[in-house]
DNA sequence: GTGACTTACTATTGTTTTCATAGTAACTCA
DNA sequence: TGAGTTACTATGAAAACAATAGTAAGTCAC
């Protein structure tokens, strides 16, 4: 795949990052709250070669940062950026697709922690306060 | 990759159809206006191969639906199911994060239509109105 | 202080996918 | 009849991926 970091469309350039399988599941694990590369290892079942390139690719782009936990033996971890936060409503949207598309079976699922109630995710445009997908949209290319 | 689909994850679920930079780019495409497989080729400047896989499988998924819009000569197009229209607030959410984080430069832009005022997406949670990101969340696995 | 264990990787080697390009089928139109 | 359109398929090389084993730098138990 070409590199779609430099095109106008700003959906092609988030999907340079993050446009694969891999490198979304450790995002959404990272906003977990893990942060080790066996934890991520484990919970992914992914190939060790496979986690230190989408893990360096992700560190590189400014979505995790690493972290010396230990100095002796020398250890890091990876953390969140403040960029790699602002994913999690692009993952919870991807899960309200999920709910209402593939929605069968056992699922995990979110609950906001104060009030107990299920996270139920909308994607409004805050301009017009409107559902994104309810009202016509018009499409400007760059000039 | 191992097969998503029965991950109990909703996020996983989702991305075992559309976790590919492709298979997003051609969903925004459909979600521009697109539907024959020559215009997906040039707006993508996909090899065809790939192109006639992806589409199968966002066909079977249901996400795009085949028309035949010619019988002589036969010719098929692809439109959006009503699964593949829910994709859009994704696609914003993608976007809205693109704009933040990798904004610089000319970009393509998105208005509301009847307003004309441009679209700043938000992904809140409907049961108590807040962004998400912006409270704890609690996760549940499943049983 | 020796052996088992932990953690974060790298090396290696097949397999699978992807990519680019060319070609084909079934037409229409001038 | 010959050029053009549209939706593909075929082919081979290049790149990415996956599974497994191994390594580096330690700690911990005895």
């Amino acid at each position: 795949m070409k590199n779609l970091s430099n095109e106008p469309c700003l959906i092609a350039r988030s999907l340079a990052l993050v446009g694969d399988a891999w490198s979304m599941l450790i995002m959404r694990d990272a906003n977990a709250g893990l942060t080790r590369f066996d934890d991520f290892r484990k919970s992914l079942g992914i190939a060790p070669t496979m986690l230190t390139g989408r893990l360096s690719a992700l560190t590189e782009e400014g979505l995790l940062a690493k972290r010396r936990y230990s100095e002796r033996p020398p250890r890091d971890e990876y953390v969140l950026t403040e960029a790699g936060r602002d994913l999690l409503p692009v993952l919870f949207s991807i899960g309200a697709w999920g709910r209402k598309h593939r929605g069968g079976g056992k699922v995990t699922r979110f609950f906001d922690a104060e009030t107990g109630t299920e996270i139920d995710p909308v994607t409004i445009d805050r301009a017009t306060g409107a559902a994104v997908g309810t009202r016509p949209i018009r499409i400007a290319a760059p000039e």
